[in-house]
Order: C-alpha cells, then structure tokens, then sequence
RNA sequence: GGACCGGUAGCUCAGCUGGAUAGAGCAGCUGCCUUCUAAGCAGCAGGUCAUUGGUUCGAAUCCAAUCCGGUUCACCA
C-alpha cells in the first residue's frame, strides 16, 4: 500500500473512531503539502467539515492529533492551516520504504491483473514511407502496451496493414507507366520511399489531367465528367454563383474531387482495383512485388523506432469480413434495408446519423470490415479490452464502432477503447502530403540521430568510447530525445512540432533524464556498487534526512501509483513528467550534497540507496516510453 | 447546420474527480565548474487561466451563453 492509501485509510479509520461517522477511504482527499507549509501530506478537510458539524480548524486539531497519536509509525507531527491538515510522515517510514525497495529491479511494476488487452498501432498505407504522424502513434502505442504490461496485465501488439486499395494502385499504375522496370535494388533507394515515389508521380499526373476537366467544368461544359457524377457536378454549379468564403472554397473542391475522378488516370486505377478483386493474375503479382518493397522498407524503419507487433493482420486479408455480421444484424432488426439493397443502422435516436453499414452492391464499408475484424481478433485472442491507437479525425467513427457493435450485442463491445490523439503540426501548419509538406520519419530519425553525435562531440565527453559504442549512444540519444518529445504531451492534444524545440537537449527533454541516469551510474561506479548488491540490514534510522533528500525518497515512493495512472488514463506523459521531476530532484539534490563523500558512512548509504532507486525509476519510467538509457554519456 | 475536441507566461506544455499565493521547460536577465559528468544547479523577471454570467465557504477546474481555432457528419479508408 502506497502512503497516500495508508493515509487515507488512517483517516477513515480515525474518523469513524471520533465521530462514527463512515467516509469511505477514497474519498478522503489526500494532497501533496505545498513546499511553503510545513509537513509531506496534506488531507483537505472542507469536505468533512459539512457532515461532521465541525469547524475545520477543531476537526483539523482533533484528527491530526489523534493521527499521530494512534499511527506514530506513519505520524510524527501535523499542523492545521485554514482547512488544510498537514501531515509529516514519521522519517523511519520514509528510510524503511526505501530499504525495501532500493533493491528491486522491478520497482514500480504492478503484477497480478488478469486483463488480457490488445494494443492496435501503427497501422501504416502501404503506398507511401512513415511520416511524423506514424511516429506519433508508434511511441504512444508501443508505450501504451508497455503501462499496460507494467500494470499486471497481458498485452497483444498488433497492427492492420492497409495494404489494398485505390491508394495502393495509384503507385502501381505510376510504376508501370513510369519505372521501366526500375526496382528499389536497381535504383539504391529504400523500398517504402522508391513506391512513394510513384504515388507523388501519379498524384501529379492526376493535377495534370484533371486541371482541363475542372476549367471545362466551370465553363458549365460537363462532357468530360463521369455521367454518374453529372448530376452532382451539375448542382454544385448551380448554386456556386451563390456561395462565397468555406462553403464556396468546399464546393469548388467537391468540383475538383470529380475532375480528379474523371481523369483517364483515375479509371485506369479503378480498372486496376477491379481486376485486383477479381484476382488478375499480373495485377496481383505487380501488387505483391509493391508490397514487398513496402515491408522491407517499413521494417527497418520499426526496427529502427523499436516498434514491434505480436501480430500483424493485413487489410487485404480482413476486406471481406463482417458480412455476415450484416445479416445477424438485419435478423436482430437492428440494421434495415432500403429499398436499392443497401443497409443501414439508424443511431439518431444516440444523437448520430444513419450510417451505412452494406453498399447496394453488396460490398461490405469500412465500418463494417472493422467490427468484423474486431470479432475476429477478439475470438482469437479472447482480450477484454481493445486499445485502438488511431488519430482524433477518427473519433465519429470509432464511436459509431463501439455502438453498433454494443447494439449488435458482440461481447468485445465493450472492451473498445478509442486511443484518440491529436495531430502532430508543423510551425508552418498541417502536413498535407498533396502539398508535399510532411516530415518524412527516417530522415527525421537520422536528423536527430546526428544532432544527438554533433552535441555529444562538442561536448568532448566520450573521448575514450568506441567507435559501436558511440554509434549506439548517438542512437540512444537522438532517438530518446525524439520519443520523449512526442510523449511529453498528452495524447489527446494536437501537438506543435518545433524542429528546433525537438533537438533541444535541455530542460524538458529526453536527454536530460537520460544524462542523469548516466551520472548516477558513474556516482555508483566509483562506490563500486552492483546489481548484486542487497541492502537489508542495513536500515538505520538514526539518519536524519535533509529535505532534498526526504524530497527524492518522497517522488520515489510516488511511482508505482504513477504507472497506475498512466495506464488507468492511456497516458504516457503523466510519466514522462514524472520521471522529468525525479531527475530535477535528484539534479538538484546532488548540487546541494556529496555522495561519495558524505558526512558519514551513514549517510553515504543512504544517499547510495537514493541514487540506486532514481536510477532505476528513470530506467524503468524510460522503458515504459520506449526510451533507453545510457549508462554513460 | 448537428456532434465532438481545444483556448493557461513571449513560445511549447503541466495543472482540470472543485481546495492554500496557478507550475515546468524554452527564450531573456544574474550568479555557480581546482570538489561524485555545467546535457547541470541556484536565482530574477514574466499571468485578466479566451469572454460574460451562474453554482459555493472556495472555480483555471463544474454549468450556461458567447467569441476564436480544429475535427467530423461519404454507397472513401
């Protein structure tokens, strides 16, 4: 039991005690004590005050007194200020707290819950490489599941490959217009990019054709355009003339989106997806030729952002799945038809709107396919919860998700949770990859991989590493940095990306922590300690702590409620703070006191044991973001 | 138009189950390296918590309205 808990229970306990009245234990609001009062703990009493018939100060006095009276291990003074009662915590608490657990290499980590949670990240395009939103979602997935490990429970990574669709056949087509046969061997360029590259080649082949169409169009002169989508671009120009500002700037697009369809490239594509559901025998083996590319190209790059899956399922695989999830629900009446065949589920009566759940041709929608991927999943790997890492442009949809699945009465209904996370945005705006703005993942990696080696070089430091060894600090270093950075905020935020903010080695960073860890692990080097090294018998609570001291042992002890936070809120950056603040303490701390040579052999183990435990706490806080540690620097 | 999310220091962000004088980092200014790594430490300065009203002992936090920004409401995925 963590001390907030212990302390809260004493409340409770007391309470009942003085007045026989029953506040249940969680209830009692348990504070940090401000640095300025006096005291470690602080109950904020106003909520008592009404039930009890007290005044806060007479309650203040009566609790705190009896407080340290009844639990004078726990208790060694108090005092009360206005409502507030604060609590110092006995210093044999705080020294036998961290007897215990300077020693465990897993402290912090929870064991025992028998949730079994899947983690869906990643979930790349397979036409163009990983940008900085992808890097987003891989740390926060990968870091997701590491809380949730952390947290007791059992953790299935997985990823959804978008591998098929019109997205996918714009590089193709480019490829075969284009490429004469050019492959990412015969070219030097990395799988993922080379395919990209014939993405942006067909986007601009596509602006080259459509540009006409559309000046033809706004002429009045719809000859060029799909007679399916004549009617459509017939009404948008009728009340063109009579809109102006966003609505104006929409309809012009919705014209342009038809141009586009209406170019020879895009029919060639629709042709080209066609004859891929019919299992054209070149058409596939083109596909899997692109694809593979892809793959090797994406593997390196996950390899490289430690981003890994227990199991990756792949759209291509999954496209057809939910269909008969359809019919269950057209049986339970929970979805209808109209009329042309289509089928719909109406959610207005849960303030949505209808929702198409099967096209009138009998094609299965994305919604669809993803409950039928969810069932599936859930089938094979009977988790109870589902953490969909996936951007907050997504929020409706995954809404509407868990809602038709509720209605459908599937039992992972409600075990989806929608890990929602804001975009990542530039100084200059938004990426758009039409506009060719977006901040491609490897070559910010390796941006960062060697700022991290110019800072480190300058600061003339590792004179005596290798040069593997340097290579894997530079590593360790930029890609800390960068992790750190997208971690740092809460994931529901959108997030400003700074380039010079993100390759900051000071303050609020990555390196920062990770320098610490290096000069604790040097301090303890030069005491000759290691792993094996056990504390016990060896408490002696004789040591009066300093308050830097006391401060350290204090966010110490916080950390196993830290994790459990994070993983109750899917929140890396609650640790990320976390473990930033330890590592100013300890920053700090040092600055004031000397380890190696302290005042006594007393304080010298005790100081031991608190440099022992923050180097682990930043070990394993960093861990859980992915993030690893040097143990020199 | 409906729904949802956000607006806190010059900048980037914490704080949001209501609690003491709203906190960090960066940028700016002062100091501190013959003493365990200065990628550090100590300090100064910087705020109408978007606005208005409400709820109450107490509001950055809850409610309502307004303003600003974003997302979304496809027989796309």
């Amino acid at each position: 039991m963590g001390i907030v808990a212990a302390i809260q229970s004493a409340v409770h306990i007391e309470i009942k005690a003085l007045y026989q009245t029953d506040f249940p234990a969680s209830s009692v609001l348990v504070n940090e004590t401000k640095p300025e009062f006096e005291g470690d703990y602080t109950v904020v009493l106003f909520a008592l005050v009404k039930p009890l018939k007290k005044s806060p100060e007479a309650l203040g006095q009566e609790l705190g007194a009896r407080l340290v009276q009844q639990h004078p291990q726990l208790f060694t003074a108090f005092n009360v200020i206005k409502g507030f009662l604060n609590l110092t915590v006995a210093e044999a608490y705080w020294l036998q707290f961290l007897d215990e657990n300077a020693g465990k290499a897993n402290y912090g980590y929870h064991s025992g819950n028998t949730h079994k949670v899947m983690v869906e990240y990643s979930s790349p395009n397979t036409n163009k490489p990983l940008h900085l939103g992808h890097l987003r979602n891989n740390f926060l997935g990968w870091s997701i599941a590491e809380i949730a490990k952390a947290n007791g429970n059992e953790v299935v990574k997985t990823c959804i490959v978008n591998d098929r669709g019109v997205h996918i056949c714009k590089s193709m087509l480019a490829w075969q217009r284009f490429a004469n046969g050019a492959t990412p061997e015969s070219t030097g360029i990395k799988g993922d990019h080379f395919v990209g590259e014939y993405y942006v080649k067909f986007e601009n082949l596509l602006k080259e054709q459509s540009a006409p169409i559309l000046e033809k169009i706004l002429t009045g002169d719809l000859t060029d355009v799909e007679s399916g989508d004549q009617p459509k671009a017939q009404a948008i120009l009728n009340k063109l003339a009579t809109l102006s500002g966003d609505k104006k700037k929409e309809a012009e697009d919705e014209l342009k989106e038809i141009a586009r369809n209406s170019s020879e490239a895009m029919k060639a594509v629709r042709q080209m997806l066609l004859k891929w559901e019919q299992g054209d025998a070149e058409t596939i083996a083109l596909w899997k030729q692109m694809n593979s590319w892809v793959y090797a190209g994406f593997d390196a790059t996950y390899k490289r952002i430690g981003s890994d899956f227990d199991k990756t399922y792949y759209e291509s695989n999954t496209y057809l799945l939910g269909k008969d999830l359809v019919e269950q629900g057209l049986a339970k009446g929970v979805f209808y038809a109209k009329e042309d065949g289509s089928v719909w589920i109406d959610l207005t009566a849960d303030g949505l709107d209808e929702k198409i759940v099967r096209r009138k041709d009998g094609t299965s929608v994305y919604i669809t396919q993803d409950i039928g991927l969810a069932v599936q999943r859930s089938e094979e790997y009977k988790s109870d919860q589902s953490i969909y890492v996936v951007g907050d442009e997504q929020n409706y949809h995954f809404k509407v998700l868990k809602l038709i699945a509720q209605k459908l009465g599937l039992a992972s209904a409600d075990g989806i949770y929608h890990l929602s996370y804001g975009m990542v945005e530039l100084p200059s705006g938004k990426m758009k990859s039409r506009e060719g703005t977006v901040v491609d993942a490897d070559d910010l990696v390796d941006e960062m991989i060697k700022i991290a080696a110019a800072k480190t070089e300058e600061l003339g430091k590792v004179k005596d590493f290798s040069p593997a060894e340097l290579a894997d600090l530079y590593d360790i270093l930029g890609i800390g940095a960068l992790k750190f950075f997208l971690l740092r905020v809460d994931p529901k935020k959108k997030m400003l990306f700074d380039p010079n903010e993100s390759i900051e080695f000071q303050g609020f960073t990555g390196p920062f922590i990770q320098y610490t860890h290096a000069r604790i692990n040097s301090i303890l080097k030069k005491i000759e300690y290691s792993e094996s090294y056990t504390f016990s018998e060896e408490v002696n609570n004789n040591v009066e702590l300093f308050p830097k001291e006391k401060e350290i042992i204090v966010l110490a002890e916080q950390f196993p409620s830290i994790i459990n936070q994070a993983g109750i809120e899917h929140n890396p950056s609650v640790i990320a703070s976390y473990v930033f603040r330890l590592a100013q303490t300890f920053n700090s701390f040092l600055a004031e006191h000397n380890i190696l040579h302290a005042e006594s052999m007393d304080q010298k183990l005790l100081r031991m044991k608190l440099a022992v435990i923050t180097a682990r706490i930043i070990k394993n806080g960093m861990k859980l973001l992915g993030i690893r540690v040097p143990e020199r620097m």
